[in-house]
RNA sequence: CGGGGUGUAGCCCAGCGGUAGGGCGCCUGCUUUGGGAGCAGGAGGUCGGGAGUUCGAUUCUCCCCACCCCGACCA
């Protein structure tokens, strides 16, 4: 049908209101699907894919269809100003980059099959940058000499690629994908202290002003790198990340690195280590059963490989093993469970190995093991254990440090309160990366002594589309998106029923122009020849803000009926009086992030 | 990379050794309009790709590809 206000005015549109025009339904280019798509199982790729926001090309590669990059564009626009205010200066680089930078700091091999790489018309290796640490480092050096050039923050709002080994969840993990990244300059701890506060500031204003309740959680620095790292999640049922929360002090952990106290094991007279049979017992559960023991009073042995290097790691039966802790105390750039050949390689009996008598192979333990006594442990022979096993005198390690993985229910390790749990979705990470990059690159400032030092530096990232993915997770029903106000794509969406019918037609288009014109961004259900049901159905399913109904029923009694997407009720307000519902509706509905 | 699953119309799916069907959507006309309407007519398919078996393969066999889920992985 006619868009009259599109009509020859395309040019007009995307120049004077950006390159998405308010729109009409009946001109949207994107279909609402009547059923779940089926291979989609978390809410959210359901969703976006079910309401028409993306489109697949291959596995974690998407098409952002107008509802989505409108979705897309308010939240880069909210971290821009916030990104803007604590004083970054916005730049852009290439996602096309030759692979020999990527070799100067190792991490060509460090990312290895998890970077796309290609080749231009010569043959020159090239890489698709998963992120931009080594062209930023090099920007920094050309343009920073002194002291007196830092600190300095810069950002970029642009596209990455990784390639994932699963892609997954829709938006959640994915190929291709638009991500803010800044990175901090400075010339000493203090002033990246400054720096790093203020990208955690500015992150948490980023999210509320986002209408999301955010989870900062302390975070595994990983391998590269400095002290501190934070994530900010989203709590989500179906999130990737487990985070440890304390409800007393607000102790907020990545489970992989959460901390965490166990109550202690009461200490007894030391007894004689003694055989005991266990025949067919190859579990801690099936070992405490059994021998009607506590699995506190019991040692549990795992085998990893750790660059190659075969690991005996010996923990208190009640806990289990945090990898990346143990990653980090071995230094291990490959850690996995050895495989059972390994196993046996190594001389050791799975289900009844211990550390007793244990030489040539390197031993890892937890400090558990050194609070309790007489311990139930295996006797590196089958079906045979050992009872009143002691630390140090039957058995030790050659390292012993905290590799526990911390458990709802255990005690926070500020307050001692009990710990709680909950997923959540990785959308923003920060991190002091230290000096790394500038030493390795040359990236060096002469201080005001004239002595010459590598720069400090800070890394700050927000994955947008994943932003969107987590929105929608969090905020939905059994009718679809209840999108957070500041980042629905639209505010309204504006219902003519039996438009076919003048009245409603000339009242709709009318409204439908007075909240442009009053800068409400409005979607306008204009369709003919779709039902009532239809067009409800729709709205729930976009889950814009507010929902405006222009109907012969309506028009009658001189009003137009107004509801709240989250609302139960819908309510109705006088044709003249729509302009300032909305608005208050809008406020309402944002009270908590506006504070 | 290991395990499991799925590929048939825009979407969801059925089917079968004899050359393809339903629902939704789409087009035309009529009727209808407050929570996914009705009638009539119509368009739309290399049945994921290749090879093999067969008189004949969408169907059986083998190989490959793509996608989904679980795991591994995720500075």
């Amino acid at each position: 049908m006619d868009c009259p206000r599109l009509a020859g005015t395309i040019h007009f549109y995307q120049f004077a209101r950006g390159p998405c025009p308010d729109m009409r339904f009946s001109r949207m280019v994107s279909k609402t699907l009547r059923s779940d798509p089926p291979d989609a199982e978390t809410a959210s790729h359901r969703l976006l894919l079910r309401a028409g926001l993306i489109h697949q090309v291959a596995a974690g590669v998407y098409s952002y269809l107008p509802l989505a990059l409108r979705s897309l564009r308010k939240i880069e626009n909210i971290i821009r100003k916030e990104m803007d205010a604590a004083g970054g200066q916005e730049l852009m680089m290439p996602a096309l980059q030759p692979e020999e930078l990527w070799e100067q700091t190792g991490r060509r091999e460090a990312f290895g099959d998890n970077m796309f790489s290609l080749e231009d018309r010569r043959g020159r290796p090239m890489v698709l940058a998963p992120t931009h640490e080594e062209v930023i480092t090099n920007l920094v050096k050309a343009n920073v000499q002194s002291y007196r050039d830092l600190p300095l923050i810069l950002y970029q709002i642009q596209t990455k690629f990784r390639d994932e080994p699963r892609p997954r969840a829709g938006l959640v993990r994915v190929r291709e994908f638009d991500m803010k990244d800044a990175y901090s300059f400075n010339a000493d701890e203090s002033s990246l202290d400054e720096s790093y506060q203020a990208m955690a500031q500015a992150y948490r204003n980023i999210f509320r002003r986002c209408g999301l309740p955010v989870l900062m959680a302390e975070a595994d620095s990983g391998a590269i790198g400095g002290k501190d790292s934070h994530e900010f999640l989203l709590a989500t049922n179906t999130g990737e990340d487990t985070v440890i929360t304390c409800p007393s002090c607000n102790y907020t952990a990545n489970a992989e690195k959460a901390e965490s106290t166990y109550p202690e094991v009461e200490a007894e007279p030391e007894q004689a280590l003694e055989e005991v049979s266990t025949p067919g017992i190859k579990t801690i559960a099936g070992l405490a059963e059994f021998l009607d023991v506590p699995e506190s009073k019991t040692l549990k042995a795992v085998f990893y490989m750790s660059d190659g290097e075969p690991v005996f790691v010996t923990i208190r039966g009640d806990l289990d093993v945090n990898e990346v802790k143990l990653k980090n105390a071995l230094q291990s750039h490959d850690l996995r469970l050895a495989e059972d050949e390994e196993v046996k390689a190594a001389g050791l009996v799975a289900g009844s190995a211990s550390a007793i008598g244990l030489t040539d192979i390197k031993r890892v333990a937890d400090v558990s093991i050194t609070s309790g006594s007489n311990f139930v442990v295996g006797a590196n022979k089958p079906d045979t254990h050992f009872h009143g096993a002691n630390y140090p005198r039957d058995f030790q390690a050659d390292l012993i440090t905290d590799i526990a993985l911390a458990q709802p229910g255990q005690l926070c390790p500020r307050c001692g309160h009990v710990l709680d749990s909950t997923k959540g979705i990785e959308v923003g990470h920060i991190f002091k990366l230290g000096t790394f990059f500038s030493e390795v690159l040359g990236a060096d400032f002469l201080d005001a002594e004239g002595q010459q030092h590598p720069i400090i530096m800070g890394c700050y990232g927000i994955g947008v589309g994943r932003l969107l993915a987590a929105a929608v997770e969090q905020n939905n029903d059994d009718n679809g998106i209840v999108f957070p106000a500041p980042i629905a794509p639209y505010q309204a969406h504006l219902v003519g029923l039996n438009i076919a019918t003048e009245e409603v037609a000339e009242a709709a288009d009318k409204l439908y122009q007075e909240l442009q014109d009053a800068g409400i961004e409005v979607l306008y259900d204009d369709r003919e020849d779709a039902a009532a049901g239809v067009k409800f159905n729709d709205a729930d399913l976009l889950g814009l803000p507010v929902r405006l109904v222009v109907s012969p029923r309506n028009l009658k009694a001189g009003v137009v009926e107004i509801k709240g997407r989250a609302d139960a009720e819908a309510g109705s307000v006088p044709l003249g009086g729509v302009e300032e519902a909305v608005r208050d509706r809008l406020a309402a509905a944002s009270e908590w992030y506006l504070l």
